[in-house]
DNA sequence: TTTAGGG
DNA sequence: CCCTAAA
């Protein structure tokens, strides 16, 4: 806290290289962080020019951060609010926000958003990173990363409320959920059962938040009583009376600092979350996750894994893992990089471009403050088909893994130099799968809006917490025919099982590939069939545990529990498309028929 | 490519 | 979950 540090000239040009005008701004270079609580103040005045931040202004922003700490997730959403509106009020590309509350405000959204992506970009080494950056940073001025934003908003909240509004109920708790009572044991099972995978964390404060999170499809959980009702978070305090005055302080000069508050993070990630695609997405959530680490709350989490070491596996992941995901942004993030300052940052992380996914954790040497200092970067390796081509290829030539190895290591230098070699691009182009974009989600929410109960949560990002940073077992299967398959597991979350509930009740049982994409754009794991499966084994479980109501929720271990809310949701469904097919069906058929066929069905039984 | 069903 | 036949 008693360091200010005055950001760096790269910084200053990638500000003005993304065109970022407003008048004043924050930045932070987290480069120069040592201790990982807060930093950079720096100001800026209106003609971009950075000025280190004076004592004074130190003292005022240590005033700012009591209140940040508080309120931040509320700056951060009527900021977005706010920069909605008066992007439509102007939507002329004439972004420039005008009242001065608005301004004031807006400008700290931007602000904290521009550090967090700045944290984010020195936490993830990744070519999402400035892909992601520059998304927020324009989000935060351009009208048309709004709406995008908006959209998702409401559809994010769409999917995942409309079945929610069976509430999860952990057996113990019914309706209302508070979360404050129970002890750590009782959140960690309530987290399994939320997100279901374990979670090591004995904070409880971080678990009450995240299952809160979890529960209530939002990351404004920042409250410090956790109440759950009607999948909304219960706050003791601090009303919502806020009125976003506060902060705005109307101050020109404003020098904030910004903490590494989960508040921010979670908005950040959220905000990400709302236009990125999916290994965005999921950068985002390890980042979380991963700072919590660093606040030493997650300290063993972060260690259980790292257990797993790099193997043939890996490799082979990790190539696909670039050629897969990397491919659709690594055009724009090279682009960027081309008019970065300069790749003296590339450098310092070697790391960064080896797979957006990577769920390894690599260590890489980064230049922290002067100091040489191991960052843990949890990436998340794409689960994939195993490649026939490439096993093969590895059988066949014993250098095959260095073949991988070199593959890999182009990946690394791509960076600014353009892609020589046209295999690689071959690869990438065949096997770049564009996620589904988000704009597809947006037109479908807006479509299925159904006029329930989703009104209410409609401004409710979810999130989901447990989302992809849970662990992929990879087990090894011997097959029959010599090979051995690998088997990935993927526990299914309740979130996602909600979300495929109300994908089938909303598009029907079978057409899998509608809710895939539709419902489950954000999970680029979980196919059709893994969907159609899945509703199999609901099926199954609905009919065959709803008698005995206790069934699944008796049993402890085995597996997540599905609430037995959802599996009577399931059965309803079940039953209301076993009686919309086949009457369908018969009636068609029996008028078509008419009499004479009734005969030819059941003779002797007529 | 997607679905359905068996393993 | 994976695999595969069938559409």
């Amino acid at each position: 806290m008693e360091k200010v540090v005055e950001a760096e000239g790269s910084d200053e040009g990638k500000f003005e290289e993304t065109g970022l005008e407003t008048s004043n701004f924050v930045l932070s270079s987290p480069k120069n962080v040592t201790d990982p609580v807060v930093y950079k103040l720096v100001r800026v005045d209106g003609n971009g020019r950075l000025v280190p931040a004076t004592d004074d202004e130190l003292m005022e922003v240590e005033g700012l951060l009591e209140n940040e700490k508080r309120e931040t997730h509320i700056v951060a959403d009527t900021g977005q609010a706010l920069g909605c509106i008066s992007n439509e009020v102007s939507p002329s590309g004439m972004p420039q926000l005008e009242s001065s509350e608005g301004l004031s405000q807006s400008e700290n959204t931007e602000a904290d958003t521009e550090k967090l992506s700045a944290y984010l970009e020195e936490t993830v080494p990744s070519g999402a990173k400035s892909s992601s950056d520059d998304h927020v940073t324009q989000s935060g001025r351009v009208g048309e990363c709004l709406k995008p934003l908006d959209g998702p908003l409401e559809g994010g909240s769409s999917t995942s409320t409309g079945c929610i509004s069976s509430k999860p109920d952990f057996s113990k708790l019914k309706g209302e959920i508070c979360l404050d009572n129970l002890s750590i044991k009782e959140l960690h099972e309530v987290f399994k059962a939320t997100f279901g995978r374990d979670t090591t964390v004995k904070d409880k404060l971080w678990l009450k938040r995240r299952i809160a999170m979890g529960l209530t499809n939002s990351c404004d959980v920042s409250a410090t009583t956790f109440v759950i009702k009607d999948n909304k978070l219960v706050k003791k305090d601090n009303e919502d009376g806020f009125n976003n005055v506060n902060l705005g302080a109307g101050k020109e000069h404003l020098a904030v600092a910004v903490e590494y508050n989960e508040d921010l993070l979670n908005n950040l990630s959220s905000q990400i979350d709302e236009h990125q695609t999916t290994s965005e997405v999921r950068l985002g959530n390890n980042v979380v996750e991963n700072n919590f680490a660093s606040e030493d709350l997650a300290a063993d989490q972060r260690a259980a894994k790292r257990v797993r070491k790099p193997t043939k596996r890996y490799i082979e992941e990790l190539s696909e893992a670039e050629s897969k995901e990397y491919s659709g942004r690594s055009i724009a993030s090279t682009k960027s990089i081309g008019f970065r300052p300069l790749s003296s940052k590339a450098h310092a992380r070697p790391a960064r471009n080896v797979s957006l996914e990577g769920r390894t954790v690599i260590t890489r040497l980064d230049s922290l403050g002067g100091f040489g200092i191991q960052v843990p970067c949890v990436y998340r390796i794409r689960r994939s088909r195993p490649r026939k081509n490439v096993t093969a290829l590895l059988k066949f030539h014993p250098s095959g893994m260095g073949m991988t190895a070199t593959f890999i290591k182009k990946g690394f230098d791509v960076h600014g130099s353009q892609m020589d070699n046209g295999s690689m691009n071959k690869v990438l182009e065949a096997k770049s799968t564009p996620e589904q974009a988000p704009e597809q989600f947006v037109a479908e929410s807006k479509k299925e809006t159904t006029p329930t109960d989703m009104g209410q949560n409609m401004g409710l990002k979810y999130v989901d917490p447990s989302g992809d940073t849970s662990d992929d077992n990879v087990v090894t299967v011997p097959t029959a025919k010599g090979g051995i398959r690998r088997k990935h597991h993927r526990a299914w979350t309740l979130s996602e099982v909600m979300k495929l509930v109300e994908g089938v009740s909303k598009y029907g049982a079978g057409r899998w590939s509608e809710i895939k994409r539709l419902a489950f754009a954000s999970y680029s794991y979980r196919t059709s069939v893994d969907l159609k499966d899945k509703w199999r084994n609901l099926l199954k479980a609905s009919f065959a545990q709803t008698p005995t109501d206790k069934g699944a929720n008796s049993r402890k271990h085995p597996s997540m529990p599905i609430p037995a809310s959802i599996l009577l949701r399931v059965r309803e469904l079940a039953e209301m498309q076993a009686q919309a097919s086949l009457p369908n069906l018969s009636t068609g058929k029996l008028s078509a028929c008419g009499g004479g066929s009734v005969n030819e069905t059941r003779p002797g039984y007529l």
